[in-house]
DNA sequence: TGTACATCAGTGAACGCGCGTTCACTGATGTAC
DNA sequence: TGTACATCAGTGAACGCGCGTTCACTGATGTAC
């Protein structure tokens, strides 16, 4: 007996569908709620029913895809009970992901610079910032301990996330010199040297 | 007695100048051709006796931005002869670079992925093509003795600039929790450590 | 030096188009008694 | 269980607006002889 979802869920599941196919094939300047209403074959009004405007489902689109990835990273950490392994596992998880959910890495690489803040999102569950607090909890006692360089949480994430989110992107775009295989199979450890600590 | 610029070089430029202004002041959906003329006083058809359409306007803008970023990080590379010293300023001078040209961090960071390639630029003088080969070439006596880790240039590139344009790009979002003195003391000696090679 | 002509630079009214949004509405589902 | 009512879900025509682009044009500068 499947939960009873709410009412209207699978058209809100389906506009978001349609709204990450009409970002991944059209891009940005494609990407309209004309053409997201084309492709779901949801009514207008519909749309304004579930969603304060436009912006409110680009910005619910953010976070769900958001969530994506951070549960992926917290899902590599996981298994880990060392800073080294921990680290190395992210950063390539970061990159197995985005290779292999190219259309949601998109929007989580290029939609939030666009003004889509994500104000009037609708919740999403696991909320993005859940999880990001999970995974600043999971490096607290590393950067405790000193295995990894005494440095604010954010820091971290810059040095772990940078280059692979600069891989990332690129490869989005199409650049022909990104080869994400090499690049999940070099990147993690480099990454893991820019953040060991005195006693890593 | 000035160089005799070409007839219409000042047109363009007021254009280019407005066109970094709108963006920076009303953001990406303010970034229109109509915002442009009006803050640059300029008419339509003279925009369009210099560039092909509006997406070359943004192509151009884009590439003399970028440029005058790679000249900066040129000329911070420049006064040093070891491997060490070259990629902390490298990494230093991209922050301080963005820190004090904003306007112009948000073109280099946001604009491209707008759609906006660089096929319809007019050229512009010194070309990025040129600056990045320059940078990697001073990157090559390095690579080959060892100072530096045995890594394709472009994950050189991606190690030392990921960091530093993830930094800017949350920084110019407005993120509260990114301080840029912080980053600049920090961050290129943890950069430096993910690119050391073994004799490094 | 003067004249005729070609090219470059700049003007602004007018264009159609697709955009996000509104609104009055119908139908389906849930709730109360 | 049946009826009345409230709320939720979904419809689609119509709206005004700002967008990028075109075009026929005038004026300024450069070139040829």
């Amino acid at each position: 007996m499947p939960v009873p979802a709410k009412r209207g869920q699978e058209t809100v599941d389906r506009l978001l569908d349609a709204a990450l196919d009409v970002y991944s094939q059209r891009g940005r300047d494609g990407f309209s709620l004309t053409a997201v209403l084309e492709l779901s074959g949801v009514s207008v009004g519909s749309l304004y029913h579930h969603f304060s405007n436009f912006d409110g489902l680009s910005a619910t689109l953010y976070n769900r895809c958001t969530a994506d990835l951070l549960t992926e990273l917290l899902a590599c950490l996981d298994p880990h009970d060392n800073a080294a392994d921990g680290v190395r596992a992210m950063a390539a998880g970061y990159l197995e992901w985005s290779a292999k959910n190219p259309a949601k890495a998109r929007i989580v690489h290029f939609l939030p610079y666009a003004g889509y803040l994500p104000d009037n999102a609708k919740p999403v569950d696991p909320e993005p910032a859940d999880l990001y607090r999970e995974i600043v909890m999971w490096f607290n006692p590393y950067l405790v301990s000193g295995h990894i360089q005494p440095l604010a949480p954010v820091m971290i994430e810059l040095l772990v996330c940078g280059p692979v989110a600069a891989t990332t992107k690129r490869w989005l775009a199409g650049d022909p010199g990104i080869d994400m295989n090499d690049a999940a199979r070099l990147i993690p450890e480099r990454v893991w040297q820019s953040v060991r600590g005195p006693r890593g």
